[in-house]
DNA sequence: TTCTGATCGTCAAAGGTTTGACTATCTCGC
DNA sequence: GCGAGATAGTCAAACCTTTGACGATCAGAA
């Protein structure tokens, strides 16, 4: 063999190529469990990739301020730590984000009157516009990708991956817990 | 109804509530589309989390900073813009990483001559040690998620994975094209 | 009541990523 | 040859995110 094919390859074709060199180089590899990271990672990265750039970016909205509304948006009022356990990313990262989205007119930060320590996020008239049009656009995006699957394939791929989210691994990793 | 179940939800729990929530006010919303990528997007996010936390970080790595050494390691010593393309980074993040891995000894960076412009990037001894012990572990967990599912699942799930790595939808999100 | 520990939101610091610009270099048609 | 256009790597700017620290506030036990 010629060995030396490695410039040529892309992102698919690597991951082929990685899981024999993989093989060879550690032989205790799982390259069952190599493919699965590398193609469920590959594949959301694409995901992201794709509605940021096709979807916010273009309405002025980054990704983590889309996640910020989105959750706003159907979880009602919410508490700032609320959001952040909601949206998947820390307190300071929400803080940050609402003060762009605030400026924007997009959200309203209220006191608590209970706990003065909390901050209840709400969504202006503007912000619930913005964020259900842009979610227009999202579902758009999310049904042309899941229309390269049949129904059965959808259901199938969607009990799977919920399998492992609520798998014994997935409660290991506590995430920003 | 009470329709205030929101302040209790949970990541997980959103999903479902998210949904229904999704559908009454935008009727034209595809609930199993939204359920695919809600699903897919968390759980990436969870496992990266999960490799950068418990096997990166703790080795001084930076998620960014694994993939490149991950991508030398498996496809040789490779010029700086196809270790972008195979690492799924722009080349300006390629730069920037390879500067803390070059001054912690991990890769090395020659001129190819037969390209003045171009840089060749390869693992040091220190470089290998250190992709081939953090990818062992990194393998480890791996193995652990995919032990939530049975040999013909993971089968399924990586089939149904790269049919959407392969779609349509995926070549036209030409992603740092 | 008061004190101790936990929790809330924010800030600063550090690091990562992208885009766009820039220089140096290559390639290909004339 | 040579000149126009493409390409490689780098840099600067902008933005996002995390961690750790902080002051303010709350909750519960003594």
């Amino acid at each position: 063999m010629t060995d030396r094919p490695a410039e040529d390859l892309d992102y698919l074709s690597f991951v082929d190529y990685a899981i024999g060199k993989a093989k060879a180089e550690l032989p205790d590899t799982d390259p069952v469990a190599m493919r699965l990271g590398l193609t469920l990672h590959r594949l959301a990265g694409a995901l992201v990739y794709d509605w940021e750039s096709t979807v916010h970016r273009p309405r002025g909205l980054s990704w983590g301020g889309f996640r910020v509304l989105f959750v706003l948006w159907l979880a009602g009022p919410l508490e700032s730590r609320h959001a952040a356990r909601l949206a998947g990313m820390s307190r300071a990262a929400v803080s940050a984000l609402v003060k762009t989205l605030e400026r924007d007119g997009l959200v309203t930060r209220t006191q608590v009157p209970e706990d003065r320590r909390a901050v209840r996020l709400a969504l202006t008239e503007t912000g619930h516009t913005a964020v259900t049009d842009a979610y227009q656009a999202h579902n758009t995006r999310e049904q042309a990708w899941a229309s390269s699957l049949t129904p059965s394939e959808q259901t199938v791929l969607i009990g799977l991956l919920e399998k492992l989210t609520t798998s014994p691994a997935a409660a290991a990793a506590q995430r920003l817990a």
